[in-house]
DNA sequence: GTCGGCATGTAAGCTGTTACATGATTGA
DNA sequence: TCAATCATGTAACAGCTTACATGCCGAC
């Protein structure tokens, strides 16, 4: 779908190896898309054989060799092109609920721990995405405007979670109301 | 993942053909879980080899053939031990995500087109979500105690939506505050 | 001396999508 | 007569995960 692409606006800003592209997914596209190192090395070996992308070898004294990879005017076309088409809505498949759906096969204290484990998790997420928030807040204006879109996506992500949340709150109401 | 799991939910309650199945993800797992025929069919066949399943044709006057599902007491060992064992938070892969956080190589409209037909979608689902809500609490106090667990994920779909369309105000007032 | 970070990949397998394929019946 | 519903599949491909594989450097 769209990991080439995701690859393609990170690289658009900023040129960089396989390794690079990991970190940026951690800091930033990967709060709403996901990848794997293997997934990404993939994909770029794809990008380039497409001519996308080009590769230069930088070797390094203290590290082991990169690869910089950097958009070939076909790949900023493409990355044009994709922009310009609709992209389709998300499925949702998710697992938690196809499991609370039958917990009645199950018992309640099972269906709370498994509450509490993915509840841990969209703290922490959130909490991460708080503090993102905090420190572009502080940024003065030129540099709020200029990430104005990448803070939409942002918001996505810390509205998505506190809904998450409190229906987690719904549902452990109900766990324990009548367990 | 759990599409075999999903399956021996909806079968577990009822036997039935790959067409049957089709129509009860329509009507309620499909909302957090979504497959298309083929794979259902394909699904069916594995867990057929694999004994969780046991399958008889059923012949129809005016209709063809179906082949009705049921689960063996292999399926119904497998399910509570898939219950019984922790489901990994959902990674998220969401496209539209990653084209905003690019937006500023295209142009305004082409994001709020985008956002419309997306807001479109949401708000279609929330809409039915509702109307699936109302019926539930028209439904004696029995109905609804049998069914609270599913009510569960349908109040995860109304809130995931709702705050969905809530996001999409701030972008639309992004959009429209710097067009 | 061991753990985490840097840096890259291959291969097998599972999951999911798209395209192709068929054919009857019912209602507008 | 045209579309929708019923009913089932195969085949090729794309996307993603899991396991395997290597090796150096710096900090604690």
């Amino acid at each position: 779908m769209s990991l080439k692409h995701a690859i393609l606006i990170l690289l658009e800003s900023q040129p960089g190896s396989g390794y690079d592209l990991l970190k940026r997914f951690k800091e930033g596209l990967g709060y709403f898309w996901n990848a794997k190192h293997q997934q990404v090395y993939q994909e770029l070996k794809k990008l380039n054989e497409a001519g996308w992308l080009e590769c230069e070898a930088q070797a390094q004294e203290t590290r082991p060799d990169k690869k910089v990879h950097r958009l070939t005017p076909a790949g900023h076309a493409e990355l044009l092109r994709w922009l310009g088409e609709p992209v389709q809505p998300n499925k949702i498949n998710d697992a938690l609920l196809v499991k609370l759906y039958a917990g009645a096969h199950t018992s309640t204290d099972n269906l709370r721990e498994e509450m509490a484990r993915h509840r841990d998790v969209h703290r922490k997420t959130l909490d991460s995405l708080l503090a993102i928030e905090r420190d572009y807040l502080a940024l003065n204006d030129e540099q709020r405007t200029r990430l104005r879109l990448p803070y939409l996506t942002l918001r996505r992500g810390i509205l998505g979670e506190q809904a998450w949340l409190a229906w987690a709150d719904e549902v452990d109401q109900e766990l324990n109301g009548s367990s």
